[in-house]
DNA sequence: AAAACGGCAAAACAATTGTTTCAAAATGTT
DNA sequence: AACATTTTGAAACAATTGTTTTGCCGTTTT
């Protein structure tokens, strides 16, 4: 029983105390729990990339003898997850009523997000996006647009742009008026302006003055028909849809995430190198913490 | 694609003309799948009572060339992903054309998205998440904080949460320090803290700093042992994998807006009442373009 | 009755597994 | 600066892995 109770909270408390390498393993452990059941010990290690030493000795300090022991571990817990439902069920209800509606909501939450996703990931959009993407890259200069709710999606975009090329505006109105980082934009560049219903005024003036200018803009919003998709360039329309008093700007911000990554491919080697570049001065102005290893997904 | 399209129906069809040795191996795997995704082949063959040869003959049978394969078939069904055959078998198809390739890599992207957000309300998170939101309607001021591709998050929240409470604090470095946005966060406040790998040092910082006056935390992030997340009193884990160089907060975004609405539904008629009034105000500041209906969906 | 055949398990195999050992490297202490 | 301690990764190991080979057994065919 209460023997390896939990061996992940024994895994996190004992966290502090083991060594930097027990620590990366650890580390990959309990956020790849599943690869403990699953996989090999010396696969483990490698994945986690640490020698097979340290993952042994990692399991001795934290109290486990043998490899079998905690796999076994793992595996139960594997195995006891899909029964969480039967779990919940009976959670629910025992508990008040109000908790009940709150999972029930979540859960209706994640199945309109997930629809909006897959939406904006549908056939019609992907040609579209590449479009985007064949713009962008001409462009001589990009400005991007977004306030409001919209912002988080525009600064997402300009903020992961900015680490390879240097030749994007986030026009936030903050440092000075629209009219300032507006300037100089003509037919060379590009204007991606986000937003959706209702329009804010502001967006709306943006998209008007580029389109003056003969700038011609990517549109990523709820309607063909929206103020600032009217004489769009490219139209790239996101559902916003959403369970709450606030439209959704998730599939936006997913979207604006998967133009970055296209760029990056499309560009290469040479955007890779950029990518590294910016990284190594970021940590040279030692923002972040520790932790040298770069953003590696397994 | 339907080669090993589903596994079991071919081990059924095929049963009546397998040999007696192979079907007493083949009835076991459909009696005991789980057994073929976590023991090895001779443990199975031990289990099954039939001698090693006869599972890999029984593999070959069905047209199967490796355990390898067999096991990684019904790895997945445990896991629930059958999206991560369909994934490898496409990324490792064909890079043949370009914008062929730009249609993998979104239709890719859009998978991972889907799974990420599929995570952030899963059962466990769903029921952190609820938890989240108490803490957040008993606190007397609610701190945000996030940095760099976790601030769009942080804005999110902050600027929904704005439009029916007003006892929130973005904490962005950009009016004054740290210090300044943070003076007087005490135990009966609460900071949320949106963060993942690599760490930022402000963020760290602004946490550790909250801790210290302990005001609890809710820690937003990707790691049960993120800087962040160490002493947290919630720990909302959410995944960031992506196609690209760059982690996706798409999940993030999404569960702060969850939260969000999860709130209003429990603030009931007044939380309505003062998005309401929030709106008129921006409606009078001439914040938007025509269109005076408010922000409601079907 | 002899030959041919398919089904079968034991043995053999190279590769990989989990674990231990050991010396170099890194770290902290005097 | 010199020592003691801890931390680390490469090598070594026996055991076990997935797979192939081998030869035996029982049935069918000629």
């Amino acid at each position: 029983m209460g023997l390896h109770a939990d061996l992940r909270e024994k895994l996190i408390s004992d966290y502090g105390k083991l060594s930097p390498q027990m620590q990366k393993a650890a580390r990959y452990i309990l956020d790849h729990p599943n690869d403990v059941a699953l996989r090999s010990m010396r696969a483990l290690a490698r994945a986690a990339d640490v020698p097979p030493s340290t993952v042994t000795r990692l399991m001795t300090a934290i109290g486990v003898d043998t490899w079998q022991q905690f796999r076994d571990h793992y595996q139960n817990r594997l195995l006891d997850l899909p029964a969480s439902y039967a779990n919940r069920a009976r959670e629910t209800q025992n508990v008040s009523q109000d908790v009940d509606r709150d999972q029930h909501l979540l859960e209706s939450i994640a199945r309109t997000e997930i629809d909006n996703i897959d939406k904006a990931f549908g056939a019609e959009l992907r040609g579209r996006t590449i479009d985007a993407c064949a713009a962008i890259e001409n462009a001589r200069q990009v400005f991007v647009v977004g306030r409001g709710a919209a912002y988080p999606a525009a600064y997402q975009f300009a903020y992961a742009y900015r680490l390879f090329r240097d030749n994007v505006v986030l026009v936030d109105g903050r440092s000075g008026a629209f009219g300032d980082q507006l300037r100089g934009i003509n037919r060379r560049d590009v204007m991606i302006a986000i937003g959706a219903r209702p329009y804010i005024r502001d967006t709306v003036r943006a998209v008007d003055y580029a389109r003056s200018q003969h700038c011609p803009v990517i549109a990523i919003c709820d309607s063909d028909v929206a103020p600032i998709a009217l004489d769009a360039m490219i139209k790239l329309i996101v559902s916003d849809k959403s369970q709450s008093f606030f439209q959704s700007f998730t599939a936006a911000v997913s979207l604006v995430q998967a133009i970055v990554a296209l760029l990056v491919a499309r560009g290469g080697q040479k955007a890779l190198e950029r990518i590294a570049t910016a990284e190594e001065q970021l940590a040279a102005f030692d923002t972040y913490v520790e932790d040298p290893s770069p953003t590696r997904n397994s």
